[in-house]
DNA sequence: AGGTAAATAGCACGAAAGGGTGATATATTC
DNA sequence: GAATATATCACCCTTTCGTGCTATTTACCT
């Protein structure tokens, strides 16, 4: 974060007015320094390491390489460069799939130029501008939250029964398990069928999956 | 997310002054409807019910109740109600908790009022207006980096035996991963052979267990 | 005190999973 | 062109699982 320099730019964009009308709005800005433009990634590769830009705008539908899939070269090749994804509306899949990937940003075309000016410059800083939609798509994806009602079912299980359900997500075997409670593997075998029956599964793995993903872990 | 009736909003907030302020902002505001204001969240319960707010402005830090408890009570009470969380900085740990919670923004207090009015429209149709050094903290969390050098081990499995994995982690039997893969039962056998030596396990729970901790999940 | 639930244990059978070994046909790589 | 990796199928044998049924002891509830 090399302050008090210009923030050199490269963009990535297929349609031919918006990266030339890009280019024209940062070649007139003062504190951006435009370092290049190109219709699609499939030279990345090559064009990334030389141009050593601060910030890619990087649209996401690109013929030939992805925007997403670009994304995460570029911040293989250099990853104090920060890759804001420009897309036309905000596909859900993509936006997860671009932050994965490594995008410090999500920037709608539609975008007034100074905004994007000014995404530039907050993403250079290390903030991540987004639209308010998309974030609340992301902090959704945080909470998970059961759509309504209740937080997670209870099952429950008897003490007994989750200390041998913690026993099978170790991956411990009947035996294995009958040893570390000091009981017997048909006892292991009667408490596991109860479990089965509270869980709705039939078989160890689909119990253990269960119990990983939506209770005690 | 009535549309063109005023939006309810309730403060709670410990500074009298900024209390204050935003009330009176609020109620200066057209489209904006000022519900109540209250120093701490003590009584929440008895409140949030009875004034049905479309969204709440929520102090993160206050006397008695936390900001961030008494979101977790707000939601309870009424999902629709979005909450807008308001602090002095940005505390990483506090921020993810007030997420995790329920909240739905996240304002700095220096925001100037036009933003704040803005932030609480924004909230109200379903965006999550946040500072973007919020948003960066959230991404990052999302792309949970490993801090350096190696990232996971890579264990080389063929693709067709990542896609045998795959079934497994849903739990399929051996007969349904055959039927799956239209091969049979035997070649299924073979590749979770070949599978559980780069894998270094020897059971099919254990086998999950380790896919789904360490990689492809 | 009587009922219920949990924990324990056992028996039995068939199905599923895992180990060993071997074989064949493509690719890909060296 | 040989070696290697991958994908495929087959057979045998042992262990582990899934399930049905029963039974005893303890502990808790009312």
């Amino acid at each position: 974060m090399q302050n008090d320099q210009k923030i050199r730019i490269v963009i990535y964009e297929d349609n031919r007015d918006l990266r030339e009308g890009m280019t024209f709005l940062l070649q007139a800005t003062p504190g951006l320094e435009f370092a290049g433009a190109f219709p699609d990634a499939t030279n990345l590769e090559m064009q990334i390491p030389g141009l050593k830009p601060d910030v890619v705008l990087m649209d996401i539908d690109m013929p030939g390489r992805s925007g997403i899939d670009a994304a995460t070269i570029v911040k293989a090749l250099r990853p104090e460069t920060q890759v804001l994804m420009l897309t036309v509306f905000e596909d859900e899949e993509k936006v997860f799939q671009a932050i994965r990937n490594g995008a410090s940003g999500y920037l709608l075309k539609r975008t007034p130029p100074t905004e994007i000016i000014s995404a530039i410059q907050d993403v250079h800083i290390g903030g991540s501008p987004m639209t308010s939609t998309i974030a609340r798509r992301v902090l959704q994806f945080f909470q998970q939250q059961p759509p309504s009602g209740s937080s997670r079912p209870d099952y429950d299980l008897s003490p007994r029964e989750l200390e041998i359900l913690k026993s099978m997500v170790k991956g411990y075997s009947y035996k294995l398990i009958a040893e570390e409670h000091f009981i017997s593997v048909d006892t292991v075998r009667s408490h596991i069928r109860h479990i089965y029956e509270k869980l709705q599964v039939n078989s160890k793995t689909e119990a253990v999956l269960k119990a990983l993903r939506e209770k005690i872990v």
